[in-house]
DNA sequence: GTAACTGCAAAATATTTGCATCCTT
DNA sequence: AAGGATGCAAATATTTTGCAGTTAC
């Protein structure tokens, strides 16, 4: 994992800014995933609401960052791993999401089982989000 | 199932009302999941949108629906199955988002598969959500 | 210098709350 | 009759869009 935010950017051809750094910076010094709210009220740091959203957006488009949808419709982004490109998400790990400190963990070592579904149905993906009590809360 | 509207919010003290009655119809006569917005422009139907916020929020307490996140933040709803109780839900199954017609489906035969969680993470529920083309698309 | 990015204002959506009225039991 | 449910209005919250000024390359 390239641990450099400047690196990072300028992997995917996108110019490198105040905004873009510390947001990117915030992911990578931490091991969970951020919801929107989380970066906004970051402590010590004043992002403009509007250049948080579409920075997120740009680094999704990008395969820098994906997303995690959680049952409380919060949806939460995270670090994907180098294999991904853009347009193209290979983010084939699970996610657990912990009900005491409501962090959000990218499980790298878990794969996504494989399922016998019905006939008929082809997956293209499969989203897997456990929840439960994280090694830090039990 | 109980197919019986009236029998299913009878069975949950609920009391019966219009809007519970044909917001519980919609889900009975059809297959897939259905989202708020579904319901609010339900052709032949007018709902008043808070109303429909109310009803999903009861009926979900109830157990009589559960609610099923996807990753382009469209909080779906669902029926539930017939063991699940009040504050207990026990929708053990995969749900399937169709890239193509985007309807949800429950796939009930379809078991949660077991996950192999790290050391000290313990789960309580785990959701999986697969995408890809449905038996109607393909 | 040029294209891209930011931040402000404002529009468009979505969700929640209060309250008076109506309906179910 | 009493408690709960509904519908309207309005308050909040969230997300998107336009545009002028600024910055990266």
């Amino acid at each position: 994992m390239v641990k450099d935010v400047k690196e990072i950017l300028k992997n995917n051809s996108l110019s490198i800014t105040g905004s873009r750094e510390k947001i990117l910076g915030l992911f990578l010094e931490q091991p969970g995933a951020l919801a929107h709210g989380d970066i906004e009220k970051r402590a010590g740091e004043k992002f403009d609401r509007v250049t948080v959203y579409r920075t997120l957006q740009t680094f999704v488009e990008k395969g820098i960052i994906h997303t995690i949808p959680t049952a409380d419709n919060s949806i939460r982004y995270a670090l994907c791993k180098d294999d991904c490109k853009e347009g193209h998400h290979h983010d084939h790990h699970v996610h657990f999401v912990c009900t005491k400190c409501s962090i959000t963990y990218c499980l790298d070592d878990v794969v996504t089982p494989e399922l016998k579904l019905p006939k008929g149905y082809t997956s293209s993906h499969i989203e897997v989000v456990a929840e439960g009590i994280c090694k830090n809360c039990k």
